[in-house]
DNA sequence: CTGCTACTTGAAGTCGACTTCAAGTCAAGC
DNA sequence: GCTTGACTTGAAGTCGACTTCAAGTAGCAG
């Protein structure tokens, strides 16, 4: 109930933000160098941080597990000010924003789940039946056939394929 | 119904596969030297690959996309038969092995996505009332507290945090 | 004030996954 | 048989995401 002036042990070191976080402190440095987070410094120069600094590495570890890079994650928490404790709306619009990146990642799972329980599922294992397994050998003769979704989201540039098991 | 001799139109240069596969020849050569896949050779010393080939390509990209090296995804593949057409079954074992992780992969999705998704719907933006945006503030003095799942597998090794929002 | 640990910096190193390069060879169409 | 484009090699370079290092400074307990 006491400081909204945050008071010295609302300030974290590097060396506790790196315990909380699970991050090692030269990681915190490098996206701190970065501009992923930002710090104050003590008279000594040391760095000190909010512990908002904590939200923003969650959601930068976050963003990253859905794929993005360190840069991509920047532009996101850009959308945050810098200097002031974002609202809560401000962290949905933040959130928003994976949104479709979550739900476009799950897709994608569920489609090779789907590929690979289909196939196991599908009595094929004789290698006679299944379009999975067999496709490539049938479609040997047939030319270009068959080809079987698992397909990547294209604005995530050249990766034009790998996403499929036949052929 | 022809060959079951390969014949010249059964082996692909690097060129096509690299065309077939989307991947750049240069990929396929990195592939080759870890082992992830294998060729042939012309008497001029030229590498062919079988069409088989393009389902271990697949198979790679698609371990990829679940968050496995190279590396992991060779232990897999290595439970191919080395120097015959794998058979379904085969296949299928090393299906089997992704399911679990592909299940794991989307599970923690589904957890990121509630997570945003279960904030932004609750009516929490005035940052008052949600767990997610406000367990930081409040575990301020209460010490540690309020975990909020988003864990990750532990034999994912040493990624010992980051994945929480709170705090 | 001493001593110790945690901090500071920039530069260099590492690791995975490739790509680029240079110099030379192969394969296929005309 | 010659040309042209696809192929060969090993070595080195790149990129993202960090880690490690060396030399020095800060902060705090006693």
């Amino acid at each position: 109930m006491s400081a909204h002036t945050p008071s010295r042990h609302d300030l974290l070191t590097i060396g506790q933000l790196a315990d909380r976080s699970g991050l090692a402190a030269s990681a915190l440095r490098y996206y701190e160098k970065l501009g992923l987070i930002h710090a104050t410094r003590t008279t000594g120069n040391q760095r000190r941080y909010t512990r908002g600094t904590l939200r923003r590495i969650a959601f930068v570890r976050a963003a990253q597990r859905v794929g993005l890079s360190l840069d991509e994650a920047k532009v996101a928490l850009d959308r945050l000010p810098e200097h002031r404790a974002p609202s809560g709306a401000e962290w949905d619009g933040v959130a928003q924003s994976w949104q479709s990146r979550i739900d476009e990642q799950i897709a994608e799972l569920e489609r090779l789940k789907a590929k690979l329980t289909g196939c196991i599922g599908c009595g094929c294992l004789s290698l006679t039946r299944c379009g999975l397994y067999n496709a490539a050998d049938r479609a040997a003769a047939a030319g270009p056939g068959a080809r079987y979704l698992l397909t990547r989201d294209p604005t995530t540039g050249p990766e034009p394929a790998g996403g499929d098991f036949t052929e």
